[in-house]
RNA sequence: GCCUGGGUGGCGGAAUAGGUAGACGCAAGGGACUUAAAAUCCCUUGGGGCAUAGUCCCCGUACGAGUUCGAUUCUCGUCCCAGGCACCA
């Protein structure tokens, strides 16, 4: 063993040995119980960054700790490599998307592999092989004929100059990222994929996920968004059009005095036409169509309108209701028609403040004058049905279910379900994604490519647009095909697919990389699947996770597989962050980019004072990443991973700073040292195994704090993934061995504290082997262990008889305050701690001369006094 | 705006079932060793108070209320920060 700690010698070292030896390919063993853990795969963006090292740690950590308790364990990796970002710097540098991301896949695997990770390299795997979209498009064609895919018509952001769609982070202030001109909304038609048919399901299983966060059930239950209610049909004065609305209050129709159509609403240019609002009308839509989506839906609008110049009628009182069109109805949302009821909906109510409509209140609160209803605000609330005809002196709740019997019965309306969740548009008018594998024919329309012709694969010799629109539909030779069905000249389907569809199905992919009869192979996919253990950025909480839900249950329903959810257990990892530097003139810029001066911060390019930002989730965009490389580089991978999984505990936000990174491999270099200074005395020593009562002294103190630690660890990994509180028990342990070593030296120790230090250092060498699995697999060498063997030892045991000392620290408060300690006996009867806390000194100054009212007293732990 | 989290020393964080607030580490200051430096080791370190310097007292977990013998922990309200919001992945 060398003097020196130097992870630039041990590092390599080790990695090569499991490189060589294969260490962690796994294959299926029905013998043996298998865990499959997975982190969420990263988009190859050229570099990794410390967000990607924190998450590959935490879940390297818990597969080397899976390994340890004797599981089956598998760990892959592979590159999510399609998307907008390729294509994009293939533009500004001159290059081929598919050369650009492989070349980045490269060079991120080389920073993997230096970090000591423990995946199964045999099983890597790139979305944008041609092998691997190929099963996508096959389960697209099956999807299809199975009547879960369609095409419609959608709103898109478009740039006009540009000649493409923007994606809405292309949107910048309403006009396009690359030539700054306005952005419209378009009409485009579209893939789309059912997702909502499978809206009641997903909701359901939300409550039958107890490996996965609450918050994250939350976020997909509010993001499904279900609400009951009912559909109620309006005709329209003097035209044959009936609007259909659905609204969650039908107890409240008879206050409601106008109707809401959002702008893209079929109706809203028809019934304007030929009536005095025309002309405003077309100007309000036209306006709504050149805000682009994000704006309209995200910013604290005011809310905004116009009249369309005609009337409905509501259908319980048959009242004549004006017809509006404004910015807050959505047209994806329900029917795209509201019923506004001003008196008991506060956005109704602020509308029709501005608009001057009538406000007829039809719930009463208990205890309230009808007049005083409505009057400052919408009331929400329950009450007395009043100005309801029939209905008026129910309680609201119970109107609710008759008003709907009403409708029913009068065939006006029905009871509804409706979801926030919208069917899941997967076109994307761009070269570097999987080719969408429908042809056009003009005889038999949409005709599915041949399974016999899979994998479409995108053709290489494109020229991409400016801007990233879609490149393939100038590619003459892509786009002319011949119609499958009949034979004729026929026109390719030239959209590719959103990205997320790869993310949906890759954790399966993996069972079985490279299968080439289907998209897995049924033994292995039965065998490793479900995913037993997720990890990935909470930014996933929703969209990533919901898709990749949706798709197994489509899997299922398609035959392929046998279970409906992917991820049993999820841990979602908070954000790596840090603050955004950016100058006026060149917008973000990475720290390289900057130059210090006078203690500001000044661009390097044009010399202006640069302004630091918000602190956001690192990202290339916002050019506020760090890597890793130098930092390894310096300390080595051990301390990087060492230094991530101390910061804080896993599901926690972080923002980066590289304070305590030293610390880090300060505690390396003391376990290293104490096991130089020990290893010599222990040589012909064996661990000590006995029970703690055969030993004495510090010796004894030692022996029951590494059990403590043992167990400690253990609970920290097993119950909450907390690495930071598992670090700080080592820590403490080798600090007690360091305590020991101060009082006795290696040469002058006897046998039993000699057993008792090998113990102790082991155990802390196996504690810390799935974290910095480098430094700890030398040091097992040099205690004595077959080389490399480490990775796949025996997680420790405890021993519970060395649990505990057998004295407690009692607390003494008064009133609830700390006035007082006393150490005694473990398992002390409740009346002896009390009388030794009367006793105490300082407690006695507090309460003489004073009432005692009560004493609390909890077992082993406190006595407080209340006086 | 809506949905979901979070806020504890100079910093990262700990307190796992309501019971000692600040474990462990970083930074800082002081000391030892050294010709010197690095490394290492030891001590101090939330703020304030004191004729008694202590096993001392007061304040303190974003802010304001509340429940409780006792609240960082539970409840309500407020402020601030972060993530997501459907074409970034």
């Amino acid at each position: 063993m060398e003097q020196r700690y130097d992870p630039k010698t041990i590092e390599p070292r080790w990695q090569q040995v499991w490189e060589d030896t294969g260490a962690f390919a796994v294959k299926e063993d029905p013998s043996r119980e298998k865990y499959y853990l997975l982190e969420m795969f990263p988009y190859p963006s050229g570099r990794i960054h410390i967000g990607h090292v924190r998450n590959y740690t935490i879940g390297d950590v818990v597969a080397r700790y899976k390994r340890m308790r004797g599981y089956n364990v598998l760990h892959p990796m592979g590159w999510d490599a399609f998307g907008m970002p390729a294509e994009n710097a293939a533009i500004d540098n001159n290059t081929h998307p598919a050369k650009w991301t492989y070349e980045n896949i490269d060079a991120m695997r080389k920073q993997l592999k230096r970090l000591g990770f423990s995946y199964d390299w045999s099983r890597e795997i790139a979305t944008c092989d041609p092998q691997y979209y190929r099963w996508e498009q096959w389960l697209f064609i099956r999807m299809y004929e199975n009547g879960m895919v369609y095409r419609k018509e959608s709103y898109v952001n478009w740039c006009n100059t540009c000649r493409t769609v923007l994606a809405n982070e292309q949107v910048e202030a309403g006009s396009c990222w690359r030539c700054g001109k306005q952005v419209k909304q378009e009409k485009l038609w579209g893939w789309f994929f059912r997702i909502t048919d499978y809206a009641e399901d997903l909701l359901e299983y939300c409550d039958r996920l107890p490996g996965w966060p609450e918050k994250v059930l939350t976020m997909q239950k509010n993001w499904i968004g279900k609400s009951e209610g009912a559909e109620i049909s309006f005709p329209v004065s003097g035209a044959d059009e009936t609007i259909t609305v659905f609204t969650t209050r039908p107890d409240t129709i008879f206050g409601a005095t106008f109707m809401v159509l959002a702008p893209e609403h079929p109706l809203v240019q028809k019934l304007a036409q030929g009536t005095e609002q025309q002309f405003a009308v077309e100007e309000f839509v036209e306006k709504m169509a050149r805000e682009s989506r994000t704006d309209r839906l995200l910013e604290n609008r005011e809310k905004e309108g116009v009249f369309l110049g005609a009337w409905c009628i509501n259908p319980v009182n048959n009242r004549q209701i004006p017809i509006y069109t404004a910015n807050f109805a959505l047209m994806e949302y329900g029917t795209g028609a509201v019923m506004a009821v001003p008196a008991h909906d506060q956005r109704d109510f602020e509308f029709a403040g501005k608009y001057g409509t009538d406000i007829i209140p039809v719930i009463k609160p208990e205890d309230t004058h009808i007049e005083d209803t409505a009057r400052e605000q919408a009331y929400t609330g329950d009450g007395e049905m009043v100005n309801s005809g029939p209905f008026d002196g129910l309680h609201n709740r119970r109107a609710y279910e008759d008003i709907i019997q009403w409708f029913e019965n009068q065939g006006i309306g029905r009871r509804a379900i409706s979801y926030r969740l919208r069917d899941w548009g997967i076109s994307r008018q761009r070269y570097w994604g999987a080719p969408v594998p429908v042809v056009h024919c003009p005889d038999c329309g949409t005709v599915p490519v041949d399974e016999k012709d899979l994998p479409v694969v995108l053709p290489e010799d494109i020229d991409l647009l400016e801007g990233g629109g879609s490149p393939l539909s100038s590619h003459e030779e892509f786009v002319n095909a011949t119609c499958p069905a009949c034979g004729a000249t026929a026109k390719r389907e030239t959209d590719t697919m959103d990205t997320f569809v790869e993310s949906s199905w890759y954790f399966a992919r993996y069972c079985s990389p490279g299968y080439d009869k289907g998209m897995f192979e049924p033994g292995a996919v039965e065998y490793w699947m479900p995913v037993d253990q997720y990890i990935g950025g909470v930014e996933h909480a929703v969209m990533h996770l919901l898709y990749s839900r949706y798709f197994t249950r489509v899997l299922k329903d398609l035959g392929l597989v046998s279970f409906k959810e992917p991820f049993t257990r999820l841990l979602t990892q908070g954000m790596v962050s840090k603050e955004t530097q950016q100058c006026p003139e060149h917008g973000f810029l990475y720290p390289e980019e900057t130059q210090y001066r006078d203690e500001s911060v000044f661009c390097r390019k044009c010399g202006r004072p640069v302004q630091s930002g918000r602190v956001e989730k690192m990202s290339k965009s916002k050019k506020n990443i760090i890597d890793p490389n130098e930092l390894v580089e310096h300390y080595g991978a051990d301390t990087v991973r060492l230094f991530c999984l101390f910061a804080s505990p896993p599901e926690r936000d972080l923002e980066w700073s590289e304070q305590g990174v030293e610390g880090g491999f300060r505690f390396l270099n003391r376990i290293w040292r104490l096991a130089g200074n020990w290893i010599p005395r222990m040589e012909n020593e064996p661990s000590y195994d006995g029970a703690p009562a055969d030993l004495e002294g510090e010796t004894r103190d030692l022996y029951i704090k590494a059990h403590q630690t043992i167990k400690k660890v253990t609970d920290d990994i097993e119950a909450r993934f907390h690495f930071n509180t598992a670090i700080s028990a080592v820590m403490e342990l080798v600090n007690a061995m360091y305590g020991l070593e101060s009082q006795i030296k290696p040469q002058a120790a006897d046998s039993k504290t000699a057993a008792v230090m090998r113990y102790s250092l082991e155990t802390a060498v196996v504690l810390l082997a799935p974290m910095v699995p480098h430094i700890t697999e030398e040091l097992w060498t040099a205690l004595g262990n077959k080389p490399g063997s480490l990775a796949n030892t025996q997680w420790p045991v405890y021993r519970k008889d060395a649990l505990t000392a057998d004295t407690r620290l009692i607390v003494v408060q008064v009133n609830g305050k700390l006035r007082g300690k006393f150490e005694t006996e473990a398992g002390a009867d409740e009346e002896t701690i009390k009388q030794q806390a009367l006793a105490d000194e300082n407690v006695t100054r507090f309460i003489e001369g004073k009432e005692i009212k009560k004493v609390i007293t909890v077992k082993d732990k406190l006595v407080n006094i209340v006086v």
